[in-house]
DNA sequence: AGAGTGATCATG
DNA sequence: ATGATCACTCTC
């Protein structure tokens, strides 16, 4: 049985814990059925001072309250008026930071995370998905896992439906980790060009960004 | 490079 | 109430 990690491992500031899941097994049960992804690309949001961030200049409201939480839980949000993207926040109560999950490596129940990223894209099915194709986007992988809004705020250190596996004990060596700038945030000035977003180097599972 | 799609948010 | 925006994806 593997071992979930536990409240404090997010109890720290974004960057650490985007960091510290990459190599990490997200696991979504549904229907009794095991769908998992090894995490191999993040981005981090800093809270009140993070122009990129939905907490920017301390904003709470309706949409992002869940990134008010304690650490360990998700932000689920609903974008573009299609997509949704997963968040796991950070921090504890009262500090306004999280991690977008924006990539990962498929490698439990591929044929059910096909299926369910086939059915809702139109046309040109002709072809199956390639592995490539399942989780390599923040939208993606949530389509992927079926993960919408009703995961929002839900518990990952004790849920039953959302939670991370420890599937390594240590951060990843730093030379094995790649920093870049975050992805579509090209509105936030300054804080557009820092880098926050993190990805396992060589990894093919990566979104274009 | 452009379209699709509608909730969300800051205005007023 | 209204309108601009959007932590994206797919297809051209």
């Amino acid at each position: 049985m593997a071992t979930r990690l536990a409240r404090d491992f997010y109890q720290h500031n974004a960057q650490t814990v985007a960091k510290s899941l990459l190599g990490q097994r997200l696991v979504r049960l549904i229907a009794g059925q095991r769908l998992a992804g090894l995490i191999v690309e993040t981005e981090a949001y800093l809270g009140a001072k993070d122009k990129a961030a939905h907490t920017f200049n301390g904003r709470r409201t309706k949409r992002n309250q869940s990134m008010w939480g304690d650490g360990g839980h998700a932000y689920v949000y609903f974008t573009y008026g299609m997509h949704f993207c997963f968040n796991v926040v950070a921090g504890t109560h009262g500090d306004p930071v999280a991690v977008l999950i924006r990539a990962l490596e498929p490698v439990e129940g591929l044929d059910e995370m096909r299926r369910r990223r086939t059915s809702k894209t139109k046309s040109s099915a002709k072809h199956p998905l390639s592995d490539l194709a399942l989780c390599s986007g923040p939208a993606k992988l949530c389509q992927a896992l079926a993960i919408d809004r009703n995961l929002d705020g839900a518990d990952l250190v004790a849920g039953e439906e959302l939670f991370i596996e420890k599937a390594r004990a240590k951060m990843l060596p730093r030379a094995k980790i790649v920093a870049t700038p975050r992805v579509g945030v090209s509105y936030a000035q300054e804080w557009a060009d820092k880098p926050l977003r993190y990805f396992i180097k060589g990894c093919a599972f990566v979104s274009r960004g």
